[in-house]
DNA sequence: CGATATTGTGAAAGCGTTTTCAGAATTCTA
DNA sequence: TAGAATTCTGAAAACGCTTTCACAATATCG
């Protein structure tokens, strides 16, 4: 139908100047009340649509944020985290009349070359980053750009605002509650050593262990990369060392070890008991459903659109840095008789 | 650092012209190299990226395609499917040098409001859109918005462009597989029908059994949404007529039947086989793995944004009509070895 | 009722690009 | 080597909006 009438038509129709067609479509006050209906209905005969582009240029601003996701294809679809981030991001966006523009990596070599690009190829007013690597370029290339900005997920640099969950916390909470049940021999899985979470968590159990005089066994950690086959193949790694409990840093990975439990013949929580990281829904429909630590990943998503807000409204300094709490769920992957028939035993 | 130096000043660092800077910049012919390496330098030193809103005015075009999404939050979530078909969406832009805009309608009052808003708040030059309920208006707002416009699935009016897969006969193959499989009562679990895919897999269902001569019972027939919590009640609304097979239009409500299904205590494919629809990773970790319509979710989303493309390039008439093939995958929840024993047992 | 504050309106100058057009400089042709 | 063809370059007008400024019209005050 229409899509190409413009403001100045709008003002002769209506009989003003374009000024003020500009204050009745963005309301404002001291336009009287004959005027501005004269310009509604021109713009409602026409369905007149201001140009976004010529507004942004006008304004200096775009009122769109960028999300940008590191992450390889496979991962994104596979991991639910993402689409719950998305879904954060996205729902908080509209929230604040923002809109999304949704940026994937696919591939590594990718992501340096493109930061640039995505700047100059539209106009953002801020950009949203999960997570990566821990030595990727693109967190400094941003920093260096300019562009408000933040991460969901930490880094090494103190100089970028970021949310997160309380990983080392987290993972502490898992541990000590296996711990608390009178698992003796407890291994984890971790997430890449090279993303920042990971070694928090992986941190969190070294801690608890500690703390509760339990003896650390290197053999009993097995390193991931958060998707569902490399949790299977940590486990089978895991298997021989008899552990009698794992702690494992994503529900997904814990899906694959779960896999690789049962293709042993072996039970959960009988056998081993498993406690996952994320709760995602998935965890939930495993069978035996997961014990879990949640984190709330929906509104990390939330939180970094309202972080970038304040960015943009009070400037960049000092950097902020949100630690959102994390939560044990507590399902049927480790047993809650355990500790009794272990004090009978005694 | 930038951010805001313009055209113009790299114009007087340089000494020359703006349409010169223009000119390198947009690599075209007839400047001298002296001149070319004048302005390179200049840009390299301020770090200059051209304002895209500035040059979406003059251009007339903004390089974004939008993808609208209009599915509730916890479906966008649980549902790998879209997340498949964002993943695929966001690689053909990027190959073809598109940005993504992404949003994500929450709520279906949200919905009708919001198309107008979009189309004013961004400068979009396409949109893709996923399949939505049959009555919805969003479908003839784009329409008649006059946007460039495909939808990934189908709609009853005869105007708009899609890329679809072929429902119907995915539908046909996976019962045609079970009856040629042996089993005798089969049940099916649709989508919901007010969704045409839906309707086109259940169709696809009743010819497969009319053609092979076997008796429809209506109360084999239940009605899912798609979501994993659906299956699972359809399931149980199923069981009490002991089907020996059920076909199940997507993976994820097969998820919540096997749910239902264990928790009688039965056993896949023993007590009753299943056929699932989609074939995403998910399927191929469920215990016993699922027997699925594969469909190239991906692939669709790539074809939408190559359509879309298409249709800027040589207008919206005639709509494009675009069905990409389904392929039969086979795998334990439905057992090979069935037949045989039926056999024997005749 | 004149002076002053307030309200309503339009002209015009941006915002940062691209592009058309014309003119200047260079190269080619015979 | 004169003329024509070609290659470079810049001025200026768009693109469609917002916003400042000035001014007219109206309302308010003592």
């Amino acid at each position: 139908m229409n899509g190409k009438v413009t403001l100045k038509e709008i003002s002769q129709m209506a009989q003003v100047s374009p000024s003020t067609v500009s204050r009745v479509i963005n309301d404002y006050p001291n336009v009287s009340q004959a005027v501005r209906e004269r310009v509604m209905t021109a713009v409602r005969e026409t369905g007149y649509q201001p140009n976004p582009a010529a507004r942004s240029l006008a304004l200096g601003k775009s009122q769109v944020f960028g999300l940008i996701i590191p992450k390889s294809a496979a991962s994104v679809c596979a991991d639910p985290f993402f689409s719950y981030v998305i879904q954060g991001v996205a729902a908080a966006c509209k929230a604040y009349d923002y809109v999304l523009s949704l940026v994937l990596f696919h591939t590594i070599q990718d992501e340096s070359r493109s930061v640039g690009r995505i700047l100059s190829q539209q106009m953002l007013d801020g950009v949203i980053m999960t997570a990566t690597q821990r030595d990727n370029q693109s967190v400094y290339q941003l920093l260096d750009s300019g562009i408000p900005f933040v991460l969901i997920g930490q880094h090494d640099s103190d100089q970028v605002s970021f949310v997160d969950s309380d990983n080392q916390a987290g993972a502490y909470t898992a541990v000590t509650h296996l711990i608390r049940m009178g698992y003796q021999r407890i291994a984890a899985i971790t997430g890449p050593l090279n993303n920042l979470a990971a070694v928090q968590r992986k941190q969190g159990y070294l801690q608890a262990l500690a703390d509760r005089d339990h003896q650390l066994d290197e053999a009993m950690v097995a390193e991931g990369d958060f998707t569902e086959v490399s949790g299977y193949t940590a486990m089978r790694k895991l298997l021989p060392q008899r552990p009698d409990a794992v702690f494992i840093s994503s529900d997904l990975m814990a899906q694959g070890a779960l896999r690789a439990i049962y293709q042993e013949g072996l039970s959960v929580p009988d056998d081993v008991a498993l406690v996952g990281y994320d709760d995602l829904p998935p965890a939930a429909q495993t069978n035996p459903p997961l014990t879990t630590i949640r984190q709330p990943i929906k509104r990390a998503g939330q939180t970094a659109v309202e972080t970038l807000i304040d960015l943009l409204a009070h400037g960049s300094e000092p950097p902020r840095r949100i630690i959102l709490p994390t939560e044990l769920v507590i399902r049927q992957s480790c047993s809650a008789t355990r500790p009794l028939i272990r004090e009978v035993m005694h």
